[in-house]
RNA sequence: GGUGAUGUAGCUCAGGUGGUUAGAGCGGCGGAUUCAUAACCCGCAGGUCGGUGGUUCAAGUCCACCCAUCACCA
């Protein structure tokens, strides 16, 4: 093992006025799988992620739907991190650009290039619609190429001729917003000058992106490194730009700077030191996973703002390629544009991320998921080779030897093979590529299939002096299944946390892949996965298919992916709009029960420790006067009495309670209250009035028990 | 239009610096078995390595051109 790293990585962030789709899930299960071999191996990885939420886009979005803007991406960051959740992306922290944390930082690198020298203004001529009184994107006008004649082209490129040009040599032009003929107007706009950073960038580069990526950047250096045009008008949904008034920062400015806030966020809430891993002379890894539509940003704007500002460079840019589903990119038409919770409700989140591991290279190249090969590779690999290892050993050992493994490996050689084939697997998932990396892995089970096929220990079994050779042969099986668990790890935790909970041997480390685990008793074995049904797979589609309420995505300058089907999305537009409206009212209720969990965040074992929970008898119980929700409760605790307020008196008479024993939070703060001291809280679920349920311990427990 | 990536058995993909009969998994076919979530084990399958033309004693592997697909063009 080698020493102790500290590294933080990030995944590109989702724009705020979509759902996650299974292209996205590309990038972060891959980002997740890596993030998670990275502290298996005991590793500090922190892993940080954010929806991008400003820009034009959000705001018509929000507009539409009669929201403010800042409603709309608290929904939609709600909802992100929930499918991070049940996708299992182990992020430390997520954040929405929006935050306090990020217009601070946002300030404070344009300062800096400010006060450097970057920044220069221009006036610039744009197209302008007089009837929605706003500049607008390139994409947001329509009309006829100049070039070919093509009708109904977008305002920056023609798909028919695939000229490039500006919105205002269009011919006919429209404007998507209004439907009205923009006008031209002239506006000062603020600069980065990129050009500075052109020495810096080009020694940069090909160190830090791979060749392919450095091959295509070549372009721009060829061409030139041209000023960036950073700010825009109002109405604009973004942050103003510090002394120019009517001025706001361009989504793509602050939007890579929202890596920056959401790790300052964590750092604020769990005392992370933040100029270790930013500050210039930062020796502390800093690694950004991103799709392939957006390698300029990252890799020349960004390390450019980051150095004009002060600050470190990152160590590397990690590019994936696309998702395609049967070969094609994903269309709300063909009901490929299958959501992550769609996803998410029909089938275990370990399966997508199984089949994207197997087929995911170091490099761009585009990824295809192709349903009848998941559902083979899945079925075949993880349960057919994977589970079945355990799953037709364990039997032996819980009947022959009620559960207990034998001393020794029958055939040290075996697991030796075993143990050698650990460190280039280490390699393959360090070096991203877990396709090579699944390969290997699934050798190794084929394996350990065999050994068991050569042995037979199920006509061993029928001789009684040679249970203990059956044994033998099983705990090498589970040995196997333990490494290759082990291996898994990463790929898919659902899993494999049930199979530590099989072999009750605690938690896996990356080490344990090459130790043996003998003499040691398993749990009973339970199936581990289940095969994937071809039904879930029609459900998922059949939902999709239906689904027409993904809100609209218009083309826009952001983050936002661009696999979107255009011409559906012009047409859907309106009823989508609605639709996702309606959508979210019914799932806000099903996710109110959760959400509260999901926003409080994980704590440690200690901070749980510090909570005083106790056994408390409720020795008198009475109403207080004045207060509409509260009783008055003086609880036993064995060895002191004290008085709490609880706010249950919708739910309990006071006569019903005394003699009930309940759970008190022992050591809170006393707080002082209208009607007294209260001093401690009494624990109940339910979302109040008439629907409180006290808690309270089984029969036999006393009166200042701890609960732990 | 410019630039880049990709194109290998029915499907999904491997194939450092060119070198014996081009590989794997899945599917399919045949056999064996019954410990295991009808899982596992053994055997078989012959694909002009997108096309054309070059370089070389020798090219899927280098060069040129062409075709198809995808992406990017601040």
């Amino acid at each position: 093992m080698t020493a102790k790293r500290r590294i933080l990585v990030t995944s590109a962030l989702p724009y705020a006025n979509n759902s996650l789709h299974l292209g996205h899930l590309v990038e972060y299960i891959q980002t997740d799988i890596w993030v998670r071999f990275q502290r298996l191996r005991g590793h500090e990885c922190i892993y940080v992620c954010a929806s991008d939420a400003h820009g034009t886009p959000t705001m018509l979005q929000a507009e539409k739907e009669g929201i403010e803007p800042a409603e709309l991406i608290a929904w939609i960051a709600g909802e992100h991190q929930h499918d991070f959740e049940r996708f299992r992306i182990s992020v430390d922290n997520y954040l929405t650009t929006h935050a306090s944390e990020n217009e601070e930082l946002t300030a404070l690198v344009y300062r800096n290039l400010v006060d450097a020298g970057h920044i220069g203004r221009k006036m610039i001529r744009q197209a302008y619609d007089e009837h929605k009184q706003m500049f607008l994107p390139d994409r947001y006008v329509r009309g006829t190429c100049p070039a070919c004649g093509a009708r109904d082209q977008s305002g920056d490129n023609c798909e028919n001729c695939a000229a490039t040009y500006s919105p205002l040599e269009l011919d006919d032009a429209i404007s998507v917003v209004s439907g009205t003929t923009p006008t031209v107007r002239e506006s000062e706009h603020l600069f980065f000058r990129l050009a500075d950073f052109e020495d810096e960038l080009k020694a940069w580069v090909p160190q830090h992106v791979d060749a392919a990526m450095a091959r295509k950047l070549e372009e721009w250096f060829d061409a030139g490194l041209r000023d960036w045009d950073i700010s825009r008008d109002p109405p604009y949904f973004g942050f103003a730009i510090p002394g120019e008034p009517g001025k706001y920062f361009y989504v793509w400015f602050d939007a890579p700077i929202g890596y920056m806030a959401s790790f300052l966020n964590l750092c604020r809430n769990a005392g992370i030191e933040f100029d270790a891993f930013w500050g210039a002379d930062s020796d502390v890894d800093l690694y950004h996973f991103i799709g392939k539509d957006i390698v300029y940003f990252h890799t020349l704007f960004w390390p450019a703002m980051l150095s004009g500002a002060g600050f470190r460079k990152p160590s590397g840019v990690f590019v994936h390629g696309f998702l395609t589903i049967g070969g094609e990119k994903l269309s709300k038409r063909r009901g490929t544009f299958i959501r992550a919770g769609t996803f998410a409700k029909h089938l275990d989140a370990d399966y997508l991320r199984y089949y994207y591991a197997s087929k995911l290279g170091p490099g761009p190249d585009d990824l295809d998921l192709n349903f009848p090969d998941l559902i083979a590779k899945v079925n075949s690999d993880l349960v057919g080779k994977l589970v079945n290892i355990a799953s037709r050993c364990a039997g032996f050992v819980l009947r022959l030897n009620r559960g207990r493994l034998s001393e020794q490996l029958p055939d040290e050689a075996l697991f030796e093979e075993f143990a050698a084939g650990v460190d280039p697997i280490a390699a393959d998932y360090e070096a991203r590529n877990f396709a090579a990396a699944v390969r290997k892995i699934m050798a190794l089970a084929d394996r350990a299939n065999r050994y068991i096929d050569e042995k037979k220990p199920w006509i061993m079994a029928r001789d009684d002096d040679q249970h203990d050779d059956v044994v033998a042969v099983c705990t090498l099986g589970l040995n196997m299944f333990r490494t290759l668990t082990v291996l898994l790890k990463p790929v898919i935790p659902g899993v494999t946390e049930r199979a530590e909970q099989f072999l009750g041997a605690g938690e896996l480390t990356w080490d344990d892949a090459k130790r043996p685990l003998v003499g040691h008793r398993i749990k009973p074995f339970r199936a581990l996965l289940k095969r994937v049904e071809s039904e879930s797979i029609d459900a998922i589609l059949a939902e999709a298919r239906e689904d027409i309420t993904a809100p609209v995505r218009q083309a826009a300058s952001a983050v936002e992916d661009r696999q979107a089907d255009e011409a559906d999305q012009r047409v859907d537009a309106e009823r989508d709009a609605k639709a996702a409206k309606d959508r979210r009212a019914a799932q806000a209720r099903e996710r109110a029960q959760t959400a509260q969990i999901r926003t409080r965040g994980e704590i440690d074992i200690e901070l749980f420790a510090k909570i005083d929970l106790r056994v408390a008898r409720i020795a008198e119980a009475s109403h207080v006067d004045g207060a509409d929700r509260l009783l008055e409760l003086r609880l036993d605790l064995g060895e002191s009495q004290r008085t709490v307020f609880a706010g249950i008196r919708g739910a309990y008479d006071p006569e019903s309670l005394v003699g009930k024993h309940v759970v008190v939070v022992a050591n809170l703060k006393p707080r002082k209250m209208r009607f007294g001291t209260s001093e401690g809280m009494v624990l109940a679920a339910g979302p109040g009035g008439k629907d409180i349920f006290l808690l309270s311990p089984d029969e036999g427990a006393e009166p200042g028990m701890p609960v732990t």
